[in-house]
RNA sequence: GUGGGUGUAGCUCAGCUGGUUAGAGCGCCAGGUUGUGGCCCUGGAGGCCGUGGGUUCGAGUCCCAUCACUCACCCCA
């Protein structure tokens, strides 16, 4: 067969999809305890919605999003992210009128045109929380409390939090000038990726992973110079409250994000094992969303998780126990043909009383059959024979313990529920 | 978008400096007395040697292109 999967797009195979649930049952769970309700938006979106929320000039939107028109010539992106979407429908459908704060979740599929590597793909997973309408720095603790406990769940006890303020609209523009300036003085030092920046986003100056531009950017002014008071105190307030809640983190006035919408609170959790960019998952504040996208004020506050990042990290940490599951079930065998009706029969009698059943399909010997059974795990095997018709029993045989016993069908039912 | 590595059976790989019908292990299927799995033995199926060009009497093996995978960069989860 010449059609592979797309490029960038991976099928999840039985074997791993265990390990999906494990984390999918955490996160469902989690998110039902703190009494988040899950919603489900489009995987394409109008692709205006993103470019207002996530930025014109971000590279998500430059050169990473999926954009097509349908027939009737709208413009529509496969979603690169989900809070936007999310935003999106809180203010379709009114939410803001429902008492406030408003807590959702979202776990699916979101699509980046980029580059495939160990931890990225072209479609991959988030799941990821939000919190709108308030603007307390509880929010933002709670969203970083939940990520943080989540990790420690699965088994984590190496993640580092990094938190950052990168300001509001108000006060981060003296500081990206001063960033600015810092820069242009050392302009012919930096790197051509830097020099770039410089002009288009000194934000991103910080996080550049050149060792000389690290050490020239080492004693650029700092974020914390410029916060404006609300920003100063929303951020002391947070960082204070992570103490209460014996949270770990450390401050990455470095630390900025790539996505447009964001103010005040940025963090990431890393990893040394997520693939090279070892971000886990982070989130930040994004106040002005809602209004970018003319809605009323509504600030809001979240966080999303890179389900394929975290498996990886898992997998290397050994976290992700692939357990295999015991043996279990029922197969049915014959020893000939004409004795296959039957034991359909039996198939879906066990399966009605919610056990795990299945029969041979493919007319084979009793031997086959039972080899069958044994490779596909089943802990018991039901055989049907001639003999067994004739006196209207079934041979019971126990696949674990290597054992059989002659029963009438209805014996063997009670035995197996009651095993269940 | 940029740079490095790789591309031979379902999977993991071998195939030396180009030379006759392309191999192994695992897996799959079937047998190995009488209706019964696991161990062992035997046999079988399964390969446009990623794709397209080129060099050559002759290419899995050399060259070019292309696609895919992979690693890293930009960027992000």
């Amino acid at each position: 067969m010449n059609i592979k999967a797309p490029r960038g797009a991976k099928d999840i195979l039985p074997q791993e999809t265990l390990c999906w649930y494990l984390l999918e049952e955490r996160f469902k769970e989690m998110c039902h305890i703190y009494n988040y309700y899950e919603i489900r938006t489009p995987l394409f979106e109008d692709a205006e919605l993103f470019i207002r929320s996530v930025g014109e000039e971000s590279d998500v939107v430059e050169k990473e999003m999926y954009v097509f028109k349908d027939r009737g010539g709208r413009e529509l992106a496969l979603r690169p992210e989900g809070t936007a979407g999310v935003t999106r429908a809180y203010l379709q459908h009114g939410m803001h009128n429902l008492p406030q704060p408003v807590k959702l979740f979202y776990f699916g599929p979101m699509f980046r045109y980029d580059r495939p590597q160990a931890g990225r793909q072209r479609q991959f997973y988030q799941m990821g929380i939000e919190i709108f309408g308030t603007k307390e720095p509880s929010a933002d603790v709670e969203i970083i409390k939940f990520t943080a406990d989540f990790f420690l769940g699965l088994g984590f006890n190496n993640l580092k939090l990094h938190i950052n303020s990168v300001g509001c609209e108000k006060c981060r523009p003296f500081y990206q000038e001063a960033l600015k300036k810092y820069a242009d003085e050392r302009l012919a030092q930096l790197c051509r990726d830097c020099q770039r920046r410089a002009q288009f986003n000194p934000l991103r100056l910080l996080d550049c992973k050149i060792k000389n531009c690290r050490e020239l950017m080492k004693d650029s002014p700092q974020i914390d110079h410029f916060l404006c008071d609300p920003c100063r105190d929303h951020f002391n307030e947070v960082l204070a409250l992570l103490e209460v809640l014996k949270v770990p983190y450390y401050v990455d006035s470095h630390l900025v994000r790539g996505l447009d919408y964001y103010t005040n609170t940025a963090f990431e959790f890393f990893s040394e094992n997520a693939g090279p960019q070892g971000s886990l998952g982070g989130g930040g504040r994004y106040d002005k969303l809602a209004e970018s996208l003319e809605g009323p004020p509504v600030p809001g506050v979240g966080v999303a998780l890179g389900v394929e990042r975290i498996l990886l990290a898992m997998e290397e940490e050994g976290l992700a126990s692939p357990e295999t599951s015991d043996p279990e079930g029922v197969f049915l065998a014959t020893g000939s043909p004409e004795l296959k009706e039957k034991a359909l029969l039996m198939a879906y009698t066990l399966r009605e009383r919610g056990l795990k059943a299945d029969a041979d399909y493919a007319n084979r010997s009793l031997k086959a059959q039972m080899k069958f059974a044994h490779r596909k795990r089943f802990r018991h095997v039901i055989i049907l024979g001639k003999e067994e018709k004739l006196k209207n029993v079934i041979q019971l045989r126990d696949m674990l313990k290597g054992e059989q016993q002659e029963l009438s069908f209805e014996e063997a039912l009670n035995i197996l529920t009651a095993k269940a």
